[in-house]
RNA sequence: GGAGCGGUAGUUCAGUUGGUCAGAAUACCGGCCUGUCACGCCGGGGGUCGCGGGUUCGAGCCCCGUCCGCUCCGCCA
């Protein structure tokens, strides 16, 4: 029975002595008087396809064409000969007989070889569409829509419901700077693309739906980063009457689900959690890769009283921090070269400076440092150092001073770099969650609050009496999961309080009139009975990223856009016509 | 807004101190070969060295500006 197989069909050895149909593209021809040879492309790897004599003649006559075209082949599945076995063919032993070979379409010779392992990136989003053809970029987007399927299924199972939230909505006052769209039927006003359906998921929880999920394009007109497209894909979730343990369980089961079914990896159960305060104590960062084995050792209290002033005077500022990065083995591994060019990374974080000390000869007390530093330092506090971090013979260790967000932001950064560097990554996968968040952060610039989550987020004291007397130290039902350095999801349990959600407005230095323009819907649905709710919102592509070993959300996105926001192949963004921008009352400042 | 790296043939790249530096591989075109599978062999065409300016007797190379791509800082509630 011919087996119909579309587009690019796999074909392997249960198939043998079948009748299949092939289509896809192939390439590469040889001609060998009356007997054809292609590789017709398969999703899987390759099939080779010999013609026999006629259906070869027929093609032969039919075109010549040398390098790329689009054919159908129908043709028997049979055993290869001995000794011909090609590594390259994913299907190995088998090729297809072709007794007919139908000529789809045929190609221009392709602007790139599709075998170069080594495109440049600006080449590859040119040709975008000849760029996904390769083998790895069909395996990626399969994962992609394997993700999504799987997720999906979860989300249907445990009783979420898919709601539609709007693309053209309010600008919003906070956050991203939004991207813009002109409204033709109000001059002088624009709609704003969604930075995340944020509000509309909070009111379908008003309104009922007490499981809500959605996957759902987010726009935010910020530069960008190999992690960060101006528009990205957010698997965005809200619930009610579900507290943070509830609703991290229910995330941590979609994680897990997702790694089992999709990758055959079992992720723990449950998660590990850490607090903020301690993952930037030990880490120096809010979203620790816990996969290198390195700490951040306090030493701030040691340096109070020391005789050197970068330390102490950094130990002294009430926001100030020293701290050491031990690098096991690090005496040995790292060149005065490596030193300076560590020095010359933790200057991008505003560090003025790397100190360090070799540890020689640990026994020996001073003499066996190596530092320029050592003399400027007590044998108390050199004591310290050592029995603090541990430290043994031939190991390195760095140090911080400054404030604690310089110290904590360099030290982070360089316990990453040197854990890649040094090869000392251990582990595939380490997930966690990383919770009570601080409410705010202090902008000392504008003399405010800034809301370290967003505006919605619930306290961990529902008393907006005790919030208003102490913002700084209030910490947030807030929680951001992290998977090996990568923040892929963060949520939290929403203010469902008008009374609280006025206070935490105002604190953030937005007054009743500001808080009615932009919020003055959320704030009425409020007062009408709204259930105490929360959820969070998952980074696709950041996800799938990591599970498919990529550096760029580029990698898994079909048709990114480039470091400027651009898109190569079309030409996006691109000016209009003046006919457009009068409909839409825009006028252009005549370029000087 | 800032820092770094890159831009040379369709593609991936080499090009030393400013002076046979317009090159390789591959792709493409023509011919030969014919169970090939990175086929092989012979021959051929192909370049505004991103763009503009400057220094110099002379610039792919040095300087200034600019555009594009990538990485990062700022930014991204």
């Amino acid at each position: 029975m011919p087996m119909r197989s579309h587009y690019c069909g796999h074909v392997n050895e249960s198939l043998l002595d079948q009748t299949v149909a092939l289509c896809g593209w192939a390439h590469r021809r040889r001609d060998h008087g009356g007997v054809i040879f292609i590789d017709l492309r398969d999703r899987e790897g390759l099939v080779q396809v010999v013609a026999d004599p006629a259906a070869a003649a027929a093609f032969a006559q039919a075109e010549r064409v040398r390098n790329e075209y689009v054919l159908r082949v129908l043709g028997r599945v049979r055993h290869r000969p001995q000794g011909t076995e090609n590594p390259n063919l994913a299907t190995g032993m088998v090729e297809v007989l072709a007794e007919e070979i139908t000529i789809l379409n045929r190609s221009e010779p392709l602007p790139f070889q599709m075998d170069e392992d080594e495109l440049s990136e600006e080449v590859r989003l040119r040709y975008r569409y000849l760029d996904l053809r390769r083998p790895q970029m069909q395996e990626r987007l399969k994962l992609r829509t394997r993700v999504i399927s799987t997720l999906r299924r979860y989300m249907d199972s445990q009783g979420f419901m898919d709601i539609e939230t709007p693309m053209l909505t309010k600008a919003t006052p906070e956050g991203a700077r939004d991207y813009l769209v002109p409204s033709r039927t109000h001059p002088g006003s624009f709609f704003a693309l969604p930075q995340s359906p944020q509000l509309f998921k909070q009111l379908l929880m008003m309104a009922g739906f007490d499981r809500y999920y959605q996957v759902v394009r987010c726009f935010r007109d910020e530069d960008l980063r190999a992690d960060r497209q101006p528009e990205f894909t957010q698997l965005d979730i809200e619930t009610s009457f579900l507290d943070e343990t509830e609703i991290t369980a229910i995330m941590e089961g979609l994680i897990r689900t997702l790694f089992k079914e999709v990758l055959d990896v079992a992720l723990p159960d449950p998660f590990p959690r850490m607090p903020y305060h301690e993952a930037m104590s030990r880490f120096g960062s809010d979203k620790p890769d816990l996969r290198i084995p390195m700490e951040l050792t306090e030493l701030t209290d040691v340096m109070r009283t020391v005789e050197f002033r970068v330390f102490r005077e950094a130990a002294d500022n009430p926001r100030g921090r020293v701290a050491a990065l031990k690098v096991p083995g690090g005496g040995e591994k790292l060149s005065r070269k490596q030193i300076d060019d560590y020095t010359a990374f933790v200057a991008r974080y505003g560090a003025k400076g790397l100190a360090y000390i070799k540890v020689n000869e640990r026994a020996a007390g001073r003499e066996g440092l190596q530092s320029p530093i050592v003399k400027n330092l007590s044998d108390e506090a050199l004591d310290a150092i050592l029995f603090r971090t541990d430290a043994t013979d031939g190991d390195l260790i760095f140090f911080g001073a400054d404030t604690a967000k310089v110290v904590n932001d360099a030290l982070g950064a360089l316990r990453l770099k040197l854990g890649q560097d040094l090869g000392m990554v251990q582990g595939e996968w380490a997930p966690l969650w990383v919770v009570d968040f601080p409410m705010f952060e202090w902008n000392a610039d504008e003399e405010r609050w800034d809301a370290l989550h967003h505006p919605f987020t619930s306290p961990k004291n529902p008393d907006p009496a005790a919030l208003k007397a102490n913002p700084g130290e209030a910490l947030a039902r807030a929680y951001d999961m992290v998977l090996n350095g990568t923040e892929i999801g963060g949520g939290s349990v929403r203010i469902h309080r008008q009374e609280m959600q006025s206070v935490v407005f105002e604190l953030l230095g937005i007054d009743e009139q500001a808080a009615r323009d932009k919020f003055g819907f959320l704030l009425d649905a409020l007062k009408f009975g709204c259930p105490p709710h929360g959820g969070l919102a998952f980074g696709l592509d950041r996800l799938v990223m990591l599970m498919a070993g990529a550096r760029s959300i580029r990698e898994v996105m079909a048709f990114p856009k480039t470091q400027t926001a651009a898109c190569l192949m079309t030409g996006a963004p691109a000016p209009v016509s003046e006919i457009q921008l009068r409909e839409l009352n825009i006028r252009l400042r005549p370029t000087p």
